[in-house]
DNA sequence: CCAAAAGTGTTTTAAATACACCCATGC
DNA sequence: GCATGGGTGTATTTAAAACACTTTTGG
């Protein structure tokens, strides 16, 4: 953070320099101050986590986010410092947030399908859901609308659809 | 914080320090980092935040606190910095974890009567909770255990509850 | 014709809500 | 005897969960 400046838009810069994403989700999610988790100093962090598509562009070359990579959460690595941590904390608040928020509509592109979307929520949540009952509970959630267009592949065109509002609203999903 | 010494040591330490509180519930709230929060520096403050029943001692008096009060939550006077908005965010926080924890153990003595943990919920919820309804909930839930004792007064005495747990557990209320 | 995902309703079950009368005590 | 809070059960409504077959396309 530079003097003069807020927290969330110091992460929201470091996004923006080293990253091509723009406009993602981002929220503050703890401040780890232990002073364990450092070795060498007391170092005092407050850290933010973002959700970021899939198949968002990858970080710039030159920045020190080049090597960054895509983990399953379940087998991430060992991390630095009492980073292996703060992924749990911001898992834990990431599953709990989905259950009570449309918070989803920043891992979606502008149009998908109800099948994409409950997939994003089987991945999250960790298990199957029964489509019809998804189906029936969005559609009734108003958070969507229907773009009467479709998605063609191997198999029935999907009708596509899209967020009312892609900014975050309390809803009671599940 | 002193180098060495965790963010919610800190905390305790202070409330140890400046008044005779112990064992209270204590959370981390936010970290609040607007340079305008102060008009002389840019300071960034981790918040906690922490539940002390009303009848808790009052401050030593030789501390800073000792001109502290207790005032309705929703009549607080204009508070220095942007310490209405730590208050704020930190009724938001209270409000929606009495829903999902037993937090509220923290509020009420070793043992209490129905009414009064009802009481407390009504207070913080902030409105009339049906009484057979809230009892058949809370016997149900297996937080509380009966004591066999009453509580006597102008009126039918009162069986009175234990919180089989005094710590944090989450559970569906409400 | 096969594989793959989309689309669609009803029944069952569980949970939340609404609601009213009697009880035991202190004063 | 009256005011105060305590104690109790049922019926209704609402929401969640369980569940199977048909459709449309690409290859």
């Amino acid at each position: 953070v530079v003097i003069g400046e807020a927290l969330e838009e110091a992460a929201r810069r470091e996004l923006r320099e080293k990253t091509p994403l723009r406009d993602v989700y981002l929220e503050q999610l703890f401040t780890f101050g232990d002073p364990r988790r450092n070795p060498t100093a007391h170092v005092v962090s407050t850290a933010y986590w973002a959700l970021i598509p899939r198949a968002a562009p990858a970080p710039r070359h030159e920045s020190k986010y080049a090597g960054a990579a895509w983990w399953n959460v379940r087998r991430l690595p060992r991390l630095a410092y009492d980073h292996n941590r703060v992924a749990r904390v911001a898992l834990d608040r990431l599953r709990s947030k989905v259950d009570y928020t449309n918070v989803v509509y920043s891992l979606l592109p502008d149009d998908f399908t109800l099948g994409e979307l409950q997939q994003i929520y089987e991945i999250i949540r960790g298990g199957p859901l029964d489509r019809r009952n998804f189906r029936k509970k969005f559609l009734a959630s108003r958070l969507l609308k229907s773009l009467g267009k479709f998605r063609r592949g191997a198999h029935r065109p999907a009708a596509l659809y899209a967020f009312r509002d892609r900014k975050l609203k309390r809803i009671e999903l599940f």
